[in-house]
RNA sequence: GGCCCCAUGGUCAAGUGGACUAAGACACCGGUCUUUCAAGCCGGUAACCCGGGUUCGAAUCCCGGUGGGGUCACCA
């Protein structure tokens, strides 16, 4: 189904993906997805200044670890390249030179020091710093001098001093701007390169592109944009502003506000599918109590009418619950995937994995995942299950360690536990329930330093899960470890 | 400061003139279940920025304030 829909996602490799980006990248996917329409990435890579190795790839993975595949663009091609700016400056110089013979551009040899000059005196006179317009008609012999001086031109668009130019966007409605108030603005560096507004222009034009969705911060810059439609012939896309991500102190998000980045939640144990049910709840909703989206879900019911007009505030805490849920609900064998990288860092299982190992893993997982929100803490409530060398939690030793015949009991609770065959969940438990049957005793008296003993914490699965788990050798083993640990250790008191 | 956008609980967010005594979710607080902690279930606290208008009626429409945000580069 092709529907002649084009979006794109165009970033900038500067940095990472963070997730205001990724929340436009993933619009811009779910309008495509939802209209049978083409998705395209971009790399608008013209500022190479600021350009940094490695973040295209970096952006890449994000984009592909959040699911959102791309139809054309780098890795993927597509008739409409090449998708790097870099790569397609004759496209601009080409387009460029028609807006010069046409006379609705103009060479500018003003220095970056002139303009900076006029700038700052335009503030100090409280006038707003726009360009003053000296090459707009500068003489044959002014431009002769600045040639002969050396001087590379910019290229700058003559904007009409009169009119306006209206935006009509998708999410907004009609958004006036006064042509006054816009200035004649470069569109080509003296070193021949296009700047931003010139460049995405030609290409959404050049590569069919039929809806621009974008940032609420790029809204100022669409006017400009639309003169440059205007001006090479090009028929207008349709425009639709989302709103921003705002950080919690409703600021831009930026480097001080911590991980914002797509890959420093990947790597804090977010798994994608929570990511992108959160940032598609982000400035949009399904109508109604809906939740937990899943990606499908979302792309049958996505429209850009439903999208907010105003910033939103992101919420890690929210995030983590939706992680926590898709932890605890999705499918096994898909979180054994997700996890095992996380298990492999904590040291829990080596490179290589046995298929019994795998089946264990399995298990454990299934065992501890409603109690951990992310994969870094799935991981760590797995760490008993495979690790023995954890030390026992000093507040649970205080409160369950301490008592008067701790020792013994655990002792008696390994005699009660070592004939059990098969070990398994509901024979461990009735051995140990005729154990505290027989002392007398309350369940927790037992079951509270037995799992101290077996896994060092005070919380986690069910303790008979825990034990059967773990098998005969290990909870016999760690019974009498902890016994012998307390005698040493502990005054009664 | 100029221009532009926006405005429902702490946060996300439903709501498009009467069904609003304003959903739902996160967070928070209580209860319940349980050997613990989660999860689950039940319940609670908490919001229409302010002022004018229009209307029989305004969270909803209009105007003005205020507040927040964005943007004003040979950055993107």
């Amino acid at each position: 189904m092709n529907s002649g829909v084009r979006v794109r996602f165009a970033p900038s490799p500067t940095g990472s993906l963070h997730i205001g980006g990724a929340r436009t990248a993933l619009f811009n996917y779910l309008f495509a997805r939802a209209n049978g329409g083409r998705f395209i990435l971009r790399l608008e890579d013209t500022d190479f200044e600021r350009r940094l190795t490695g973040a295209e790839e970096g952006i890449v993975r994000s984009l592909r670890w959040l699911g959102l595949d791309w139809d054309e663009g780098p890795g993927v091609g597509g008739e409409y390249g090449p998708y790097r700016q870099s790569e397609r400056l004759d496209v601009y110089r080409g387009e460029a030179g028609r807006l010069l013979t046409a006379g609705l551009a103009y060479r500018c040899y003003c220095t970056p020091e002139e303009l900076a000059a006029d700038r700052e005196e335009a503030r100090r006179a409280g006038r707003a710093p726009r360009y003053n317009g000296r090459c707009r008609s500068i003489s044959a012999e002014d431009k002769a001098e600045k040639e002969a001086a050396g001087i590379k031109p910019a290229l700058r668009l003559r904007v009409p001093e009169s009119g306006q130019t209206v935006v009509e966007d998708l999410i907004r409605g009609s958004v006036v701007f006064e042509n006054a108030t816009l200035d004649d603005y470069i569109i080509m560096k003296s070193t021949g390169v296009p700047t931003y507004n010139f460049a995405c222009v030609v290409d959404d034009a050049t590569m069919g592109i039929t809806h621009v969705i974008r940032a609420e911060e790029h809204l100022s810059n669409t006017p400009k944009q639309i003169l440059i439609y205007k001006a090479l012939g090009y028929p207008l896309p349709a425009f639709a502003h989302v709103p921003m991500i705002l950080a919690p102190d409703r600021a831009k998000l930026s480097k001080r506000h911590g991980a914002t980045g797509v890959e420093e939640f990947q790597a804090q144990g977010y798994v994608p599918e929570a990511l992108f049910n959160y940032l598609a709840l982000l400035g949009w909703s399904p109508g109604d109590e809906r939740e937990l989206l899943g990606h499908d879900e979302v792309v049958r019911e996505f429209s850009l009418a439903a999208v907010s007009k105003h910033a939103a505030i992101y919420d890690v805490q929210k995030l983590t619950w939706l992680n926590g849920q898709y932890i605890s609900s999705m499918g096994l064998e898909r979180l054994y995937d997700l996890a095992l990288p996380f298990c492999r860092e904590a040291g829990l299982v080596g490179a290589n994995i046995t298929a019994a190992e795998r089946e264990y893993l399995l298990r454990v997982l299934e065992a501890v995942r409603s109690r951990s929100r992310t994969l870094l803490e799935l991981a760590d409530m797995a760490s008993y299950f495979f690790r023995d060398d954890f030390v026992y939690d000093p507040k649970g030793v205080k409160k369950v360690f301490t008592a008067q015949g701790v020792p013994e009991l655990l002792r008696e609770g390994r005699e009660a536990l070592a004939p059990v065959e098969p070990f398994d969940v509901s024979n461990t438990e009735t051995a140990y329930r005729d154990l505290i049957e027989k002392r007398g005793i309350s369940g927790g008296e037992l079951i509270h330093p037995t799992r101290l003993a077996l896994t060092g914490r005070t919380v986690g699965p069910g303790l008979f899960d825990v034990i059967a788990l773990l098998g005969k050798n290990r909870t016999l083993e760690r019974l009498d470890r902890a016994a012998a640990w307390i005698e040493k250790n502990i005054t009664p008191k």
